[in-house]
This record gives C-alpha cells, sequence and structure tokens, in this order.
RNA sequence: GCGGGUAUGGCGAAAUUGGCAGACGCAAGGGACUUAAAAUCCCUCGGACUAAUACUCCGUACCGGUUCGAGUCCGGUUACCCGCACCA
C-alpha cells in the first residue's frame, strides 16, 4: 500500500482534536467498569513555561491510563495547576500586573504545551488552586483544623527568609538558606499559625505499612519524622526549681557531671536574679539569638557556653550536685530543651567536657572514655552505676526507667524531630486565611456561610520590611465585625503557604465543580484512594508528607472514606542536562520541549523520554538519541507499506506472544525502556520478513499507542485495522504456551568456559542434552583423556561439563 | 557524622534475580543507492594478540571469599550522587 510521507504536525493535530472532539478520555462519574486513579503532581504554572522533565512523569502514568482504558478501567487521570506562588507574586511586583493575570497567561501556555504532548488527561476536570471556588474549600479544612484545635497562632522563633521577606517552614529551609530563592534564612520571633502535624507523628509512621511506596520514600519520611525513645528524668536544682531533661540514655544517668540547657530556656529569667554572672550569661543568649540556624550548626565543631553560678542540678539517682551550663549546641525546640551530659557516652558532651574541663565518669565499660566517647549500645556492661552496675545498656535502660516510674522521678517519653507545620506566609499570592481577630473574643473563625474569603484587590503587592502581609495595607479589608459579638474587629492578613492547595487536590478531581461540599461523599467512596501517584523525590518530606496529614485528618472528620490518600506512590528520575549536569539557565543546558515537539513530534518525544533509561534514576538528555526514537516511529508508520492480509504468522507467533507480555509487564514495573526496546526488536525481525499481516499490525499498533498515541491512530485509521479508536480496542492477551520456542540454543560449558553453543529441543532431558553437548568437537578437545567430575544441566540455559 | 543509593563498551543502557555479559538505541567506520549530499537499506563495532569475523587470553570500580558457574551472593576498600545533620 502506498502510503504519505510521515507528517507529525498534521498526524498530532488531527488526532488530538479527535480526541478533544469525543471526549474519550473524560472519566465516567458512575460506571459499572473498575475504577482506576492516575495521579501526577499538578504543575506551578510557571512563566518559563514546561520543563522537559514535566512530561517524563506525565507521559509515564499516561501510558499506565491508556493501557488501563484497553484493559476496560473507568480511569481518572485529571490534571490542573498549583497555581499559588512566590515567582507569580514577583514577578507580577516587578511588571505591574495583577498576579492573577500572570497566572492566567501562565496557565494558558502550559495548557497548550501539555495538549500538544497528547496527554490522556480528562480536561473537563481541570482545577486551579487560585479560583475562589476552590480555595473556598481549603479555607473549609483550614477552619475544620482550627476548630478541632490543630490549627493555632504562637508567638515563636521562626525561619525568615531575608530575600522572600516571609516565614519558611521547616521543610523549605535547605542546608540553611531558602529553598526557593537561596538566600539567607534568619531567626526571627513571629506570631504565626501552626498546623499540629506533630499529633499525627506517629500514625504517619505507622500507616506507611498500608501504602506502597518505595522503600527510600518510606525511610526519608520516617527518618523526617524522627521517632525516638527515651525518657524524661526530673533533676532537683538547689534554687527549688525542677529541671526536667530529654534522654535517649537514660542508662548512662549516673555518669551525668553536668547540665545543658539552651540559651532560650525560660528557668534562666526565672533564675536571674540569683545568677550571679547574668550579665555574661544575657550577653551569650544575645549572640545565640542573632545567629541563624545554619551559623549555629556550622561552628558545630567548635562548643561554646556559660555556666550559671549560683544554681546547680542535683541527680536524682546519687545525689551529687552538678553545674549547669546554657550553650546553644542545645536546641528549644527539641525535648524540654535541657539535656544531662554524659560526656563519657556522648560526643557531643565529651567536646564540651575537654574544652570546658569537666570530670568524665565511664559508666559502661568498652572502650576509653579518656580519648573519646564510648557510645556502643550493643556490647558495654554498665560500672560505676549502683543498682545498674553489671547490666547490659538494654537491661539498665529497663531498670532505671522503671526506678524513675516508682520514685516519680522520671518516665518513658518519646520523641519526635518533626515540628509544628509554620503555616502562614506575609505575602499576597495565597489563600486568606479566615479567621477574624476580635479584641474580646480572640481569633474567631469565619463562618463558612462566608466562604470563600477572597483576595482582596491592592495597589502593591510588595512585601513588607515589617514583616507584614500586603493585605495588612488595605484598611477596607482588615476591618471587619466580630462574626461570634459582632463588635470591631480586624481580619487575619497572612496568607497559607503554597502547600495548602496542593495538600487536597486529588480529593477535588472526583468531583470538581461540585459547590456544597469539596466533593460529593459518593465521588470521594467511588473513586478512592488514589491508585497510582507519581512525583518527584523533592516532596517526600513536604508535599507528600502535609497531604498524608490532612487526608488522615479529613479521614478522623469522617470526609474522606480512606486513612491514606495514595495506594501506591512511584518516583521518576530527574532528566539531567546533555553535559551531565542539572537544567538550568545559569548552566546554559535548558532543553525546550516545544522545540522537540515541533521538530520531530511528540509521539517521538514521548518514546525518548520513556526509552531515555531508568525511570526512577536521573538521565542525561541527549540531542542524536532523540534521532533513535524518531527512526523508530518512522519505522513503525512504514509497516502500512508493507501491509498483506492475514493472521499471526507462525514464524512469529512466539515473539509476537513474548512482546506482548514483556510490555504488559514492563509498563506495571516501570520499565518502559525495555518495553520499548521489545518493541523495537519485534519491528526489527518484522522488517527481516519484508511484510506484516492485518493482524499483527492490529496487534503491534494496540501495543505501541500507549506510547505512541497520534501515530498508532493514524495506522489503525490508515489500514482500517478495526472499528473505532485504538483507544476502544482490547488490550492484547498472550499465551504463556506459544511464548516458548520447539528448539532452543544453549550454552555447553567446560568447566564454566563457554566452548560452544549448541540447538535442542526446548524440552530436552539431560541425557540428550549431555548427549548433544558431547558430541560438540570442542567439547571432546577440552575433555578427552580427563575425568569427567560433574556435569550439570540447566534446562533451556546451559550445559556445564567439570573435567579435571 | 548518620541514613539511602550508584559504579557494566566511546555514550544512554540491558541481563528472566546465581546460568551464553553488553539486548535495544546513540555515536563511529565500511558498503549499496545517488551526478552529489541528505534520507534509507546492508555489514562491523568491549579489549589484547592477529592477515583473520582461526585460535587463545583478559574484561561488569578495587581486594578477597562462597560456588561446577558470580555483573548478580558474602566480607572488606575506594569514588561519586541524594537526603538529614549538635534531635541529647
Amino acid at each position: 500500500m502506498n502510503i504519505e510521507k510521515y507528517d507529525h504536525k498534521m498526524i498530532e493535530s488531527k488526532w488530538q482534536r479527535v480526541w478533544e472532539d469525543r471526549g474519550v478520555f473524560h472519566a465516567e462519574q458512575h460506571s459499572g467498569k473498575p475504577k482506576f486513579f492516575a495521579l501526577v503532581e499538578f504543575p506551578y504554572p510557571s512563566g518559563q513555561g514546561l520543563h522537559v522533565g514535566h512530561p517524563r512523569s506525565y507521559t509515564a502514568l499516561d501510558i499506565v491510563a491508556r493501557k488501563r482504558r484497553l484493559e476496560g478501567y473507568n480511569v481518572l487521570y485529571p490534571i490542573g495547576w498549583d497555581a499559588f506562588g512566590l515567582p507569580t507574586e514577583n514577578f507580577a511586583i516587578k511588571n505591574h500586573v495583577h498576579p492573577a493575570e500572570v497566572t492566567k497567561k501562565n496557565i494558558a501556555h502550559f495548557k497548550s504545551q501539555l495538549q500538544a504532548l497528547g496527554l490522556s488527561f480528562d480536561w473537563s476536570r481541570e482545577i486551579n488552586t487560585t479560583d475562589p471556588k476552590y480555595y473556598k474549600w481549603t479555607q473549609w479544612i483550614f477552619l475544620k483544623l482550627f476548630q478541632k484545635g490543630l490549627a493555632y497562632k504562637k508567638e515563636m522563633a521562626v525561619n525568615w527568609c531575608t530575600s522572600c521577606k516571609c516565614v519558611l517552614a521547616n521543610e523549605e529551609v535547605v542546608g540553611g538558606v531558602c529553598e526557593r530563592c537561596h538566600s539567607e534564612v534568619v531567626r526571627k520571633v513571629k506570631s504565626q499559625w501552626m498546623l499540629k502535624i506533630t499529633e499525627y507523628a506517629e500514625r504517619l509512621i505507622q500507616d506507611l505499612d498500608l501504602v506502597d511506596y518505595p522503600e527510600r520514600v518510606k525511610i526519608q519520611q520516617k527518618n523526617w519524622i524522627g521517632r525516638s525513645t527515651g525518657a524524661e528524668v526530673d533533676f532537683e536544682t538547689t534554687l527549688g526549681d525542677t529541671l526536667t531533661v530529654y534522654t535517649t540514655r537514660p542508662d548512662t544517668l549516673f555518669g551525668a557531671t553536668y547540665m545543658v540547657i539552651s540559651p532560650e530556656h525560660p528557668l534562666i529569667e526565672k533564675w536571674a536574679d540569683k545568677i550571679s554572672n547574668i550579665d555574661e550569661i544575657r550577653s551569650y543568649q544575645y549572640e545565640a539569638s542573632k545567629k541563624s540556624d545554619f551559623e549555629r550548626t556550622e561552628v558545630a565543631k567548635d562548643k561554646t557556653g556559660v555556666r550559671l553560678d549560683g544554681v546547680e542540678a542535683i541527680n536524682p539517682v546519687n545525689g551529687r550536685q552538678i553545674p549547669i551550663f546554657i550553650s546553644d549546641y542545645v536546641l528549644v525546640s527539641y525535648g524540654t530543651g535541657a539535656i544531662m551530659a554524659v560526656p563519657a557516652h556522648d560526643t557531643r558532651d565529651w567536646e564540651f567536657a575537654k574544652k570546658f574541663d569537666l570530670p568524665i565518669i565511664e559508666v559502661v565499660k568498652g572502650g576509653n572514655v579518656e580519648e573519646a566517647a564510648f557510645t556502643d549500645c550493643a556490647t558495654g556492661i554498665m560500672v560505676n552505676s549502683g543498682i545498674l552496675d553489671g547490666l547490659t545498656v538494654d537491661e539498665a535502660k529497663k531498670k532505671i526507667v522503671d526506678y524513675l516510674n516508682e520514685t516519680k522521678k522520671g518516665h518513658t517519653k518519646i520523641n519526635y524531630k518533626l515540628r509544628d507545620w509554620v503555616f502562614s506566609r506575609q505575602r499576597y499570592w495565597g489563600e486568606p486565611i479566615p479567621i477574624v481577630h476580635c479584641p474580646d473574643c480572640g481569633a474567631v473563625a469565619l463562618p463558612e456561610s462566608e466562604l470563600p474569603l477572597e483576595l482582596p484587590e491592592v495597589e502593591s503587592y510588595e512585601p513588607t520590611d515589617n514583616g507584614e502581609s500586603p493585605l495588612a495595607a488595605i484598611e477596607s479589608w482588615v476591618n471587619t465585625t466580630c462574626p461570634k459579638c459582632g463588635k470591631p474587629a480586624k481580619r487575619e492578613t497572612d496568607t497559607m503557604p503554597q502547600w495548602a492547595g496542593s495538600s487536597w487536590y486529588f480529593l477535588r478531581y472526583m468531583d470538581p465543580h461540585n459547590d456544597t461540599a469539596l466533593a460529593s461523599r459518593e465521588a470521594l467512596e467511588y473513586w478512592s484512594p488514589v491508585d497510582w501517584y507519581n512525583g518527584g523525590m523533592e516532596h517526600t518530606t513536604l508535599h507528600l508528607l502535609y497531604s498524608r496529614f490532612w487526608h488522615k485528618f479529613l479521614y478522623d472528620i469522617g470526609v474522606v472514606p480512606t486513612p491514606e490518600p495514595y495506594a501506591k506512590r512511584t518516583s521518576h528520575g530527574m532528566i539531567l542536562g546533555e553535559n551531565g549536569e542539572k537544567m538550568s539557565k545559569s548552566r546554559g543546558n535548558v532543553i525546550n520541549p516545544d522545540d522537540i515537539v515541533n521538530e520531530y513530534g511528540a509521539d517521538t518525544m514521548r518514546v525518548y523520554e520513556m526509552f531515555i533509561g531508568d525511570f526512577e534514576k536521573a538521565a542525561p538528555w541527549s540531542t542524536s538519541g532523540i534521532r533513535g526514537s524518531r527512526r523508530f516511529i518512522e519505522r513503525y508508520y512504514g509497516l502500512a507499506s508493507i501491509l498483506i492480509e492475514g493472521g499471526l504468522r507462525s514464524e512469529l507467533e512466539s515473539k509476537f506472544h513474548k512482546t506482548i507480555r514483556k510490555v504488559s509487564e514492563d509498563i506495571e514495573t516501570l520499565k518502559f525502556n525495555t518495553a520499548i526496546a521489545a518493541l523495537m526488536s519485534l519491528i526489527n525481525d518484522i522488517y527481516a520478513t519484508k511484510s506484516i499481516t492485518r493482524e499483527e499490525l492490529r496487534i503491534f499498533t494496540i501495543l505501541i499507542d500507549p506510547f505512541a498515541p497520534h501515530v498508532a491512530e493514524e495506522v489503525f485509521a490508515m489500514c482500517s485495522l478495526g472499528d473505532g479508536l485504538v483507544c476502544d480496542q482490547q488490550w492484547p492477551e498472550y499465551d504463556e504456551n506459544k511464548c516458548k520456542d520447539d528448539t532452543v540454543e544453549i550454552a555447553v560449558q567446560v568447566n564454566g568456559k563457554l566452548k560452544a553453543r549448541i540447538k535442542i529441543a526446548a524440552d530436552a532431558d539431560e541425557a540428550a542434552a549431555l548427549e548433544a553437548a558431547k558430541a560438540e568437537p570442542k567439547v571432546a578437545e577440552f575433555t578427552d583423556g580427563k575425568n569427567i567430575v560433574k556435569e550439570i544441566y540447566v534446562k533451556g540455559k546451559l550445559v556445564n561439563i567439570v573435567a579435571k
């Protein structure tokens, strides 16, 4: 059959239009079919447009979604826009346009880029976090959190980005600098909205058992939550107040030779007039407060501190009086902000003790505590420890905790490194926090009927140096009345962080136009949970953790039907620049997906990104490599010109069945690269026969459809391979029995070294195989005159003859 | 420092989980077609020794071990990547 030259532009725009007109990718709201909810992280519509990294994730789940449809599932594969955020706001400030305008423009650009890739998104369910109809429900969830006491306002030291002029969550501070702009982060005391994610710490760990996530993601979340088991111990002081410390090594209590409290510890104020060197203490506190967290940790090598003169602590197990220091190596925000120092068995305490010449008492035998702290818990035996002497560390821990409990001097305690989530931002382009501050009633929730609380129009979006949101300048908006008592009151002027809208967005896809609930109960029951969620590793301790927290909360108040939002999570690797470095404007190695789609077509782009290497690992872009994918597409398209009538030919039968099996399995395990390799290998074999039958082309077309859907539709229509579209067909099945060949080539080894290859019947028994092997002259040459010690036959693989 | 990961041709990578190392693709070289080029098609393509696609030997970061047999398992070493980092 004569065919036109492959013209990707014509073919791709044609089929994109057909899909759109027929609405073939719209999920059915009610269906007798099994459901499948595939989810990719919705993009932030930045001014730069799509990055080549986006299609890697989107194409992967597009392949899964398309395969599921062919397998008869009712598939929901939605997309939307995580559109609140700083870059848009900064652009708006610089160019004097409204952030909503910028957002609209960016979304239009992103949308056209995504549509050009032929991704099978259900565009009828598109959502946008900056749409008041959407953020009404973000605010609604916040009110629920507030009503349950999980959102609270607190005066506290926060991470302050000096360039964004905004508070950051702990998760947004990376290596001491702002995750976004890499500027210095300092500590600032401010009143902030907080979310009690710590209340869910235990369940966020435990419920990882319920989900199918990569192990590295689970480990990273567990480490971030940082659960540790220890004890709180009360030390009386010579001034009468009790100083409580947290320790994971209560067994070393007899070895405590001094105490350290953080510079911010409240007892210092209480003791102020009894401490004789209070000026020295004050100046140390001042110095510490000036330092950012980063600086504090940078000087980790050199310990500093000041002893509190005029007060000592009393060790509850031996009555020994020991000095108390302040030092910034003890953090206010963890445990009780105070520690008992056991220099013999803790590296940090050891360094401090050496520097300040404090006694080091060995209580666990096994090391040389004059040389270094001995921290090994597994092998040591307790000494110098009264009732604990002779016990192992584990036994000692148990016994001392029992003792502390009995004597009411302490108790078991579990601590987490996880901190509550700093939830307010002093910026314009975010969801307004729906709270009113009343002089009489305090913080009062806006009634639900007043949601959404929309962002007011404002003249200037500039962040202010005094740390207030630009919203604070709009008096007409700020001044309101208290919903409770009706007296004059002021609105909260901080907005929510970008993570708010993305913490529940997948729920909205289930029922995106509902204006009486975030989604109907029916939709939530039908679609929950997300069956497969793919996204980046960088969100493991941010979005992924936050959204699990919100989901658990919504589960607790009866809104959602499952305790976990995502049944399965996978992660794609980054696409690097051609030079192997991360793509960035400053490195000049950015590839624009538009250029690739223009020059080679979406199908080539899709196949290339899936063929580039292990999906879960980083891979460098290769401009010449993409030509191989284009050739493959053209070779597939060219099959139409050698089409003959007929069914599956016997010489290709097992190859076809094996390929169906390989492609089917590889898509499920994210091995898109080997699935494509299998299709390439099959096409090579087909070309070797110089023809392809109608049935063979039909099967091949359905197999290639998830990867290269436009050209598949074109060939399907051009060659009249069936009714309707490719996406109306059924995924082909394979027969395990037909995957086998009658004869196989196996290796013949002598003493483990390859000497020959022989063709034998696939089901040949050992005797037959050995006979055939020994008939090989090469084999005879190496075994003649030797004793055959052992003979090994692995069916379908090899024969190994061991001769001495 | 702690936690996780990776290491295979000139390059991206495969290898049914202990069984023929390098599938598939890129790049390169040679040939066909062409006035020529591009495209396409065919052949070669880990290294050493070779006239040779005869032989033979070496080869999956490095050292050692288990095994008839190791890229794969075990012990140790090195390098690189990612995450966390004074969390008591």
